[in-house]
DNA sequence: TTGAAAGCGCTAACAT
DNA sequence: ATGTTAGCGCTTTCAA
């Protein structure tokens, strides 16, 4: 009676039901309890159906702030994206959720809307949470942002992109021979005068300069560019149309940086009586679940973004829990799908 | 000599540069050099300087899952949306996110897929994270999620929706005026046999109430109503369009539940030569970024949803950080944007 | 203004 | 199979 086991602390602590509570009232060290929800496997029966009553009756939820800190693992994963809004990385993102989820892992989201300050700010809040893993869309070349990721030492996977040099594990494909196949898809429909409009984004800048090589190297006059900025929205797609017809009225075929801006010079097309693909082939980037319903459907490049998705998810879990990894670099390809605006 | 500071002990612990590892750098007690990162005005001007130098030196980040469990402020705040893909809720989870990472909040997003069994999982998931605050799309009535919120005391606030009795704080607008607002507004321009075309979640149900109501009550005839189910793709909303022709020929106005279900019986009405407004008008719903700019621009109803975003950080920031909501209940209201198709 | 001590709630390590 | 002990890295409390 006069041992401190019931002495009053109270001063602190958040009043929630911890895993002391639980195990007092099975009867049985809070050790027990603990491998009761983590392995099972190693208590009693008899323990285990005590401590789990305990847990139905106080309605205990483990304090995973306190079990990351005990055992260096938090069960986090981040993700990086630009935007969220009419993103073609969603997909990505919802089937990545959904898989570390599933694996009992939770999801940090953060925006670096595309800017590279806001990026390093965002990265260093990341790194604090102690992240089992970190997703990033697009790849981090030198910098330091680079520099603190390689140093943090948490499994980082970079997607939609490749490179000679990721920081880690990479799923990705080749913005690069996207625009040289787009370019040849569209020669070899016959298309002479190429243009191209795209946000001013470096992977978008990427595929520009492919498409533009390829159409030089097929003998072609050079391509014309119109370079929407930062926005990607269906307007901007058409002025940039508009652009296009102004500086080269001979236009034959337009490969668009995202399925949106494409949509908008389809828009353009449609209201000033250009045909579409007879007078003008239109192709976007991305196949956003609804352009392949719209009249005329959209041709476009297609990515397996839920894919990405996934692959990332178990790379990173296999990652987290110790596993090694055989494929940490994976290109997932592309397709142009072929519709009714080429 | 024989004290016990320099001793090894390192069989835990990730390995990374600790506040202590700052501290000793710095030469003061790790108490300074955490009052720096908290609270700098409490720390004296030369061991300040000596602080942030030993963390510049050191490319110390502090950990806050350590953090957390000590001030018991988790400075996480998780949100909950049906899903990410196309969704018209981005907008508001873009402008959440924004507000909280510059108040120095981390968001966790969390996909409920629109499942009840999944969502139950999921706030078990957050909880156990010991967020500051919990954003909810939609409302919460009675059942086990809503129960276990309550027990948890963390602030929450529900969203795009209205209901009399919310778990805490609630921002949203009533689906019920928007349904008899929509009814009214066609009425008003002389369409007599309306339609609606919607996905078979709650929402939208009490939306298509209302406006079955309000047209019956203007003395119409019943309204014509076809479910996509869980589908809410542009091409649902085609084929849609024609269920609801076919049932009801002579159709004058469709409601649609979604921007892309409204794109969808758009694009269906062109692809039989329909014309929109004249045979029929269509009205949408969410006004996402691109549908102003289309041709024919698409009516529909508008949501502040970024407002949504920013009130609803505000809020969660002011209760985590002990200040009172003045207004935990805010009505953003809906506007009616009156385009090319009605 | 600074620091020592004592935890936050959990789990790894080491017994038994 | 179960328990004891000692932290994880930080912040609160209390004292100087």
């Amino acid at each position: 009676m006069t041992t401190k086991e019931t002495t009053r602390r109270s001063r602190r602590g958040s009043g929630a039901i911890t895993l002391r509570d639980v195990a007092k009232l099975a009867g049985v060290a809070p050790i027990t309890a603990s491998r009761v929800l983590t392995s099972p496997e190693r208590v009693s029966p008899e323990n285990r159906q005590k401590v789990l009553d305990a847990v139905q009756r106080t309605g205990y939820v483990p304090n995973r702030l306190a079990g990351g800190l005990a055992s260096a693992r938090s069960r986090l994963i981040a993700a990086v994206v630009p935007s969220t809004v009419m993103s073609v990385f969603m997909e990505t993102i919802e089937s990545l959720n959904a898989t570390l989820f599933d694996a009992g892992y939770q999801l940090m989201l953060g925006q670096s809307g595309y800017s590279p300050v806001r990026e390093e700010l965002l990265l260093e809040a990341i790194i604090g949470r102690r992240p089992d893993g970190i997703f990033l869309t697009g790849i981090l070349q030198q910098g330091k942002g680079r520099t603190r990721l390689l140093a943090s030492g948490i499994p980082v996977v970079e997607t939609w992109d490749l490179t000679p040099n990721p920081i880690d594990m990479l799923i990705g494909f080749s913005h690069q021979d996207i625009g040289r196949e787009v370019a040849r898809f569209l020669i070899g429909r016959g298309r002479r005068k190429l243009g191209m409009i795209r946000a001013n984004d470096e992977r978008a800048g990427r595929r520009a300069h492919a498409y533009a090589a390829a159409a030089t190297q097929a003998g072609l006059p050079p391509i014309t560019d119109i370079d929407v900025g930062a926005s990607r929205s269906l307007k901007s797609g058409r002025e940039a149309l508009r652009a296009l017809l102004e500086q080269n009225p001979e236009v034959d075929a337009v490969f668009c940086s995202s399925d949106l801006l494409a949509i908008g010079a389809l828009t353009e097309a449609r209201a000033r009586g250009i045909s579409v693909p007879e007078q003008i082939a239109i192709i976007g980037f991305g196949d956003v679940p609804f352009v392949a319903d719209m009249v005329p459907a959209l041709t476009t490049v297609h990515i397996k973004g839920a894919n990405i998705g996934r692959l990332a998810a178990g790379h990173l879990i296999d990652r987290a829990e110790g596993r090694d990894v055989d494929q940490p670099v994976i290109d997932v390809g592309f397709t142009i799908i072929e519709r009714e605006t080429t």
